[in-house]
DNA sequence: ATCCGTATGGTTTTT
DNA sequence: CCATACGGAT
């Protein structure tokens, strides 16, 4: 974190202390947002607010777990507990979950990740052509953002391909009513709509939160800004946080535009800039200034910071991709070299895309750095993990629905969505989970005689697995339990059926094959030899390490503690910080990124501005800008020219108005390390 | 029509 | 490196 001030500046006092109406506080890069939030929090309590009265809504759970955490530090584990901090999405759970029954939903509704909704569309379009199916996701995704259903979007549908996803919408559309089942699009939709057309209901909700405050609100979307107003009402209380020169995800439907609007929707808006920087020096926030000063600007801001100059920002040419990650590599060695106390975790190598990382992971793993990609998909992620962990949540839990569904579609076994539609109305009328209801008596009259067997024979499956998970115990016999039950499911099987390429199936049926010895191992009783002692470990049941995997994985995904260097896409680094930042490849093309069939547009460039933006504000001390003079592109190596945002920095045309002799220190310590530089990169050369 | 091989080229992602 | 696209072969 950042050295905190020891008490708030006048900016931030003004934005804590303003309670009379709406506010908006631009929060620039590092000047102290979250401390500013938690503040207000505690300020509002102090102005008789009830804790559970006070909403602070993030985009994620990480941001929210941290809230809490910096909250509850400042006003006690006690009210911190009954705050409504929480994402827009969770928020959207909680108020179906009370709420859903104005519109037919149970209590108990399952919630789809992308990927179930990709297999219900891929079933529902009777496609099996993945591109096609995450093409429909995409524009029904974007026609629910807008607020339509699958009526309105035959009607706005204005070509063929989107007729068809239209239609595939209104069979998706039935699906999700049918399992009581809603995606993350709806986690938004839907309270928005029924707060829009219940007054009741609105009225309660109006009462019920009573000050909201908003997260990065720059990277909200229109129904988010329509569920907000809805939820602050005429009332308009609430303070929203954000900064329009860190809004990159505008291609994910976030839009600036909300900033515009909350000024003209809101006359009485009461704006607050944050302009002093509590994280980088000088050098870093005037390159960040003159860069983004090229935007055109929505608020008037400029970031200023009593650190001094600090070290220049340095451009750093390199001749191609393996060259630049030699560099990178030798300028962290140098650095630490330089002595102090300088960690790997005080390193991150920032770039535009996903695939520029390979040359990095490579050159770190031969100069034995440890580092850790962010970003990229976690083992956890994968189809089949999630498959396998649906059954083994199911065995945990049986009454978690959506477990249920993906147990019993994976692998397909003759019980189709009508039978599970009609098990799930026959579910949500009597107020039980899937499971329960499979047993139920009555259920006859529901489902034919055929389906009833299919369920019971699962139903059944389930039971008696879950009985030899609760009692096998040890390793060897836990990994034979979950061979004879990947065999019963004819899993693999399964897996070569839905992949056309052999080779894919294959590694995933690997990765299946390492989770069952990641669990196995888990289950202990091996005979393990430590240090010439021979340690035999504690048994536990496949149930019981089943029941903690879900804490496992959320341990494993966090690992902030490690001390490794980061490798992250810049659009995954905002909101974080490092004392070292080289920012990879910025180049044209990349850096600003051009594809080949869009055209770069104004908006365009100024989205990819902002990106570099948020890139050079990662950084707390040093600022590396590599540059190629070569990149790859496909086959062959083309020329390169270096990204247009270097000149924008206008790192030559600086004026240094400090203490000559803080100057003085600084070049000599630039000419130190230019010396060292070079050293350890001709020693890499060699 | 379908399948397999090689060629080609490559944004950003949370819930 | 991996996913998709397209062309040649069956």
């Amino acid at each position: 974190m950042s050295s905190a001030p020891p008490s708030l500046n006048p900016a931030q006092l003004e934005a804590v202390h303003y309670l009379g109406g709406p506010c908006l506080v631009l929060a620039g890069a590092g000047s102290g947002k979250t401390r500013v939030i938690t503040h207000k929090i505690a300020r509002l309590l102090q102005a008789g607010y009830e804790p559970a009265q006070i909403a602070a809504i993030t985009f994620t759970n990480k941001a929210a777990a941290e809230m809490r955490e910096r909250a509850k530090q400042l006003v006690g584990p006690k009210a911190a507990k009954h705050l409504a901090i929480s994402t827009f999405h969770s928020l959207g759970v909680r108020f179906l979950r009370s709420e859903g029954a104005r519109l037919g939903l149970k209590e108990q509704f399952s919630i789809l990740d992308s990927d179930d909704v990709l297999g219900i569309l891929k079933d529902a379009g009777g496609s099996s052509d993945n591109a096609l199916a995450r093409s429909w996701q995409w524009t029904i995704s974007l026609w629910k953002n807008q607020g339509l259903n699958s009526d309105g979007a035959e009607a706005a549908a204005c070509n063929d391909n989107e007729r068809v996803a239209a239609r595939v919408m209104k069979r998706y559309e039935e699906r999700l009513s049918a399992y009581q089942a809603v995606d993350f699009d709806d986690l938004i939709g839907l309270p928005h709509q029924l707060l829009l057309r219940d007054e009741e209901c609105r009225t309660k909700w109006q009462n019920t939160l009573r000050y909201v405050l908003v997260d990065e609100y720059q990277d909200t979307n229109a129904i988010q800004y329509e569920l907000l107003k809805s939820l602050v009402g005429d009332r308009a209380m609430f303070t929203a946080v954000g900064d329009d020169d860190q809004s990159i995800y505008g291609w994910r439907g976030a839009t600036i535009e909300n900033l515009r609007r909350l000024p003209e929707e809101y006359p009485q808006l009461k704006v607050i800039p944050l302009e002093q920087n509590y994280r980088s020096t000088g050098s870093i926030l005037r390159a960040a200034n003159c860069v983004i000063a090229n935007n055109p600007k929505l608020f008037e801001k400029k970031l200023w910071s009593d650190f001094g100059d600090g070290e220049p920002v340095r451009v750093i040419e390199c001749d191609g991709e393996e060259h630049e990650a030699e560099r990178a590599v030798a300028r962290i060695q140098s650095l630490r070299a330089q002595g102090g106390d300088v960690q790997f975790k005080d390193f991150a190598i920032l770039y535009r895309a996903n695939h520029q990382a390979r040359v990095f992971e490579k050159a770190l793993r031969k100069a034995e750095m440890p580092y850790k990609v962010s970003g990229g998909q976690s083992f956890f992620d994968r189809a089949e993990i999630k498959d396998l962990c649906g059954w083994l949540r199911l065995l945990v839990n049986n009454d978690d629905d959506p477990a249920f569904l993906r147990a019993v579609t994976t692998p397909k076994r003759g019980i189709g969505h009508q039978t599970l539609g009609n098990l799930g109305e026959f579910a949500g009328k009597w107020k039980v989970s899937l499971y329960e209801a499979l047993f139920a008596e009555s259920l006859g009259t529901a489902i034919s005689a055929r389906a009833i067997g299919s369920l019971h024979e699962f139903g059944r499956y389930v039971n008696d697995l879950e009985y030899r998970a609760r009692n096998t115990t040890g390793s060897e016999d836990a990994k034979a339990l979950l061979m004879g039950w990947l065999k019963d499911i004819d899993y693999e099987k399964h897996l070569y059926e839905g992949e056309d390429s052999e080779k894919l199936a294959a590694s995933r049926w690997s990765n299946v094959l390492d989770f069952v010895d990641w669990i196995a191992k888990r289950c202990g009783g091996e005979i393990e030899n430590d240090g010439g002692l021979t340690v035999e470990t504690e048994k536990k049941s496949v149930l019981e390490v089943a029941q903690t995997i879900s804490v496992i994985i959320s341990l494993a995904e966090r690992g902030d503690d490690q001390n490794v260097i980061t490798l992250s896409t810049l659009h995954a680094s905002k909101g974080l910080e490092w004392p070292h930042v080289v920012l990879a490849g910025v180049n044209e093309g990349l850096l600003p990124f051009k594809s080949d069939d869009e055209e770069m547009t104004p908006q365009r460039l100024e989205e990819e501005r902002r990106l570099m933006y948020v890139g050079i504000t990662r950084a707390r001390q040093t600022l590396a800008v590599n540059t190629l003079r070569r990149r790859k592109k496909g086959r062959d190596t083309v020329q390169a020219i270096p990204s247009r945002f270097i000149k924008e920095m206008k790192l030559h045309e600086v004026t240094v108005k400090e203490d000559p002799r803080e100057k003085l220190k600084a070049l000599r310590e630039a000419a130190a390390k230019r010396a060292a530089d070079s050293a350890a990169q001709a020693d890499t050369q060699r």
